[in-house]
Parts: C-alpha cells; structure tokens; sequence
DNA sequence: GCAGGCAATCTTGTATGGTAGTATGGTATT
DNA sequence: AATACCATACTACCATACAAGATTGCCTGC
C-alpha cells in the first residue's frame, strides 16, 4: 500500500498557499496591488516562484494581472458571483436527488451529531466552528449521495462567496436560522422526499443575497460592476 | 466603448494554447513526455515561458507534472470523468428548469435553424460541424434560461469528456440519436414541461457511457484507475 | 499658457545559468 | 549470484540578468 503524502511542497506552493490564505481571509483587500518584486522580497525568495503562484491565483480570479502593468488582488465580480452560486445550486440539487434515494438511517447519527454541534456553536456565537459544521453538514449529504467529490466541486464555487462574506459579520440570529434549513433539509432528506428537499436548499442558499447585496452597497470600491 | 481583446499575446499563452489544442486533439497522446527544454527547442523559446504553460494546463488536469522527475500529458482518470459527467449534467439540468420558465417563442426560429444544421451535418457526415452545432444547441439553451455563463461552465466540464472520446469516431448512427435527443428536448422546452425536458437530457448525457466505456477498455494504458 | 512629445522609471515578460532531487546502470562487496 | 552502493545523467526548480511594454511627469516648442 502506498503510505505516500511527503509530496515535498515547492517554494511556489507555499507562497502559493500563504497568499491565497491572505487573499481569502481578506488580509489583503480586493485592489491592493501585489508587485513581483515586492512579495517576493516579502518572502525573501526571486520573482519566478512568486510569478508561478500568481499565475495559478490568476486562474481562480483571486489576483488580476495586468500585464505589463500591474497585478492586483481581485476585486469581485457580481457575474461571477452569480455563475458560482449558480452552479453550487445546481450541484448541490443534484446531490440532494442522488441522497434522498440512497438514504439510509445508517447516517442518521453523523448528521445528528453535526446539527447538535452547530446548535452549540450558535450558542456560544463560535462563528468559525460554524463555519467549519457548515461545511461537514453539506459535505455528508455528498456522501450520502456517493458523490464525494461533488463537495469539492461545491466547494471550489462556495470559496468565491465565502470571501465576499468576510467583510459581513455574521451574528447568531442569523445563524439559526441556517440551523434550521440544515434541519429542514435533513427532514426531507430522511423522508426521501426528494421535491421537498429541492425546495428548502433553495431557500437555504438564496438567504445569502441580502449579505452580498449589503456588501455590494456598502464595499462597492471593491466591486467590479 | 471598448474595442478590446487586441490583448497582446505572450508566448506564455501562444505555448499553453499550442499545446492545449495538441493535447485536446490527442495530437499528443496521454502519457507523453513534455519536458520543459524539449518543448522550449520545439518552440525555439526559453524554458520559462514554457513552464508557466504547462503548470496552468496542469491545473486543468491536462498534464501530470511530477517533481523533480518528469512532466507528461495528463492521464484519463475515470473518477474525474465521473466528477465532471455529474456537473455538468447537474448544471444543465437547472439551466433547462430556468429555460423552461422563461420559453418564448421568440427563440423558436434560432433553434430551428440549429436543428436544421444538424440534420445536414448528419446527412453529410459532417461530425467536426456537427460537434459545433451541439454546442450551438445548448449555448442557445443557457440564453433561455438567461444564464450565458452557465454554458461556460458546462463547456469546461464537457471539454474534458471531449479528449476522450477523441478516440472514437462517431459514426452518423449515433449522430442521428442526439439530434433526435435535442428535438426533443427541444419539445419539452417549448411546452416549458421542466420534468419533460429533464427527463430527455438525463437520457441525453448518458449516451456516453457505452462510449467511455468502449475507449476504458480500448485504450487502458491512457488511464489512470 | 498650452499641447505634444520625450525620457525616466515603474511594471511584467523572457532568457540563461546553476542547484537539488530522482532514477538508472554499473561496480564492488558479501 | 544476488544485493547494496555509488556515479552519472536526467528532470523540474530557483535565482539572476536582461528586455520590452506602460505610465508618469517634466520639458521643450509653438
């Protein structure tokens, strides 16, 4: 059996994921302009493994390159931001169909558990564990579906809003309420009621355009269109 | 009003497009060698442009860059085809549901036309404007649900697929079953029946099955699993 | 005073030299 | 004879140097 894994990260991945990480976490706001030669000095390594990381980011829109000019961290984009949440709905639909016929009380307990967790996470205001519950939440449905790497696909899509909704604050009333949408979507789901489930991920997924209208308002100058 | 798109080309780019058409025609086959200096020589360029090249087509899965050892065209991986066959189905199956709410008959004449072509490239056994025309026929769909950038990401997934079944000639047999296909879904869309049309496309996208499978077995050595 | 152009200085893009990791084939040792 | 070890040749990776496009501001000519 392979033990594998040391995968020997290169310099390039490690600035590659550090800056990724400061971009996402909004260290680095949309605009803020992120020279060559400046992060790599920042580092302490040459321009070219720094070019290499920009060039991947650049490929997910986290940077914008201009060339011969300047490369920025990306401002949003509210088509992009609209084809991300597009496509997650459009997934995580297909997820919920493919779970509610597979669905067996063999999971009951793993989503019991996560739901009990985010209630306490509500409870103490813990945002960044409720983060992280959200995420397993949907990610089991993806087993349930026996589509794991359905969750990644999510995934990719939901980190392009997640950085949008880093400049909002979310408080405990609001996260109930998505508690309750992961209970309402477990009920559904359990009942292998497939319409239902549809329905309620609809719902759970739209909450989130009154925070980007918000943000759009009130942050614009990191806004594209 | 912007004129755009001179976009100056960098050899970087002119490199990675090169080889991407190379690599999604099978021009070069998976499991080639591609070593940086051999494709700069070719190229009669530097080896850095052309190492910024393969390290994007190696985030789109198009090339296997191992450390330190060697870098080859990408392998087929049937987990992936399956993650891609599953979003794209999944996001075309939400494009449909919108296209049916928002049908008019405006569109009508558009699609006739398309359908028209493609009963003439079946005629003539025209498969390289037939694959145009496909794409025609579900860009066209992605207009009528007002999400253009959805046909986008469907290419993206779709494309994928595409390498494969480069390696098996269609015959005018099959080509006469997906017009068929997209007539009627073109029929359900037009009685905007969103189940219909469902239906049809889930029929639709799973023709290929017997083709992915057929090339597995033909070809194991261009795969990974 | 104003406009056009030129030069300095930013930026990213390209080329080349050198380094370190990996595999392979030959050799010596058990 | 089989195995462990070492030298060599290959690779991707990083650093440095150079080139070229783009912008800014000054300076000259009108």
């Amino acid at each position: 059996m392979a033990y594998s894994i040391p995968t020997r990260q290169s310099t390039a991945d490690i600035i590659f994921a550090q800056l990724r990480k400061e971009i996402m976490s909004l260290d680095l706001l949309p605009g803020t302009k992120l020279s060559e030669a400046e992060v790599a000095a920042k580092f302490g390594v040459s321009r070219q493994p720094v070019r290499e990381a920009l060039n991947l980011l650049s490929s997910e829109s986290l940077v914008e390159i201009q060339p011969q000019k300047a490369t920025r961290v990306g401002r949003f984009s509210m088509r992009r931001i609209e084809a991300a949440r597009f496509a997650r709905r459009a997934i995580e639909i297909e997820v919920l169909k493919n779970a509610s016929e597979n669905w067996s009380d063999v999971y009951a307990p793993s989503f019991a558990r996560c739901l009990d967790a985010q209630r306490r996470a509500v409870a103490e205001q813990d945002t960044h564990s409720f983060q992280t519950l959200d995420e397993e939440f949907h990610a089991l449905m993806a087993d349930v579906a026996k589509a794991p790497f359905a969750f990644q696909q999510i995934k990719s899509h939901k980190s392009y809003i997640d950085r949008i909704c880093a400049l909002s604050l979310k408080d405990a009333a609001e996260m109930a309420v998505l508690v309750r949408d992961h209970e309402a979507l477990l009920t559904h789901l359990a009942a292998q009621d497939a319409t239902g489930a549809e329905a309620a991920l609809r719902i759970h997924l739209s909450r989130i355009e009154k925070t980007i209208a918000a943000v759009h308002h009130a942050n614009a100058e990191y806004f594209n269109d």
